[in-house]
DNA sequence: TCCTCGTGACTACAGTTGTCGTCACGGGAA
DNA sequence: TTCCCGTGACGACAACTGTAGTCACGAGGA
């Protein structure tokens, strides 16, 4: 259940999850206009994610409506989990050294980190 | 200088940049034995990555030594750094949600991001 | 000298991804 | 009724990736 998904693909997989359904015909004009690329293009994307599971499709009123059947959340933390474990051997060290470089950490996406890691931390000492 | 590097490809290189300089034969013995990788697959790899810029070679008593010119330490933040771009848009959120519900945060991989997110907030603040 | 083996360079081929063009259909507007 | 347009389904093609077979060459051992 795990089909591969191109860097592409999720950046369509995302704007649909994040913008409820949608139709192809809108997805290529408010997303893939913007980024030069064709309907058809647009389309054949969409459909491939419908067959690797990752879109669902329901006929409103003549048109298919696209959506997610997962939050765009839950969806990008599990694409965080991919990557750590194919490409990181599941190995966290090289985010902690991303991080110690990274010049644009947002003070949200930082204060988040610290809750996080907080959290894990007391879990810890109580498990 | 940016080419994509595949997943299998990233294994090799890895292999190659902690275990130093190494010829094709010990790559292929070593580590692509135990993957059910053919010697020629392993050859075909390592001239990719060395076409891409990832891998160098120099000729020692007649066999290429391959070495990775960044430490494998480098390579993996890169990589890293690389997939928050493209994938999450440069956000961390989805870091941080993939996080809370990681099952297997080893102690040093949690001390170490304690320590990151501690110092980048101190720097924040002077900053 | 002749055969074997490690090494390298090529070639090959299928699957995935990124991008489209095009064709056919059905519903409205003219 | 006719013609146009949004929509869908296909087919296509190039690049990249994963994986391997094969051929030629040079150094040693038999």
């Amino acid at each position: 259940m795990k089909k591969p998904v191109g860097e592409q693909e999720l950046l369509v997989l995302r704007y649909v999850a994040e913008h409820g359904p949608a139709t192809v015909g809108e997805v290529a004009e408010r997303f893939g206009e913007a980024q030069g690329l064709a309907r058809s293009t647009i389309l054949t994307v969409m459909e491939r994610l419908r067959l690797k599971g990752y879109l669902t499709r329901r006929k409103v009123e003549g048109v298919f409506q696209y959506a997610s059947p997962v939050p765009a959340s839950e969806l990008l933390r599990d694409v965080v989990g991919d990557f750590v474990q194919r490409s990181l051997s599941g190995s966290l060290s090289p985010f902690a050294a991303y991080l110690s470089d990274a010049k644009d950490v947002s003070d949200e996406d930082l204060a988040q980190l610290q809750d996080v890691v907080a959290r894990l931390r007391s879990k810890k000492r109580k498990g």
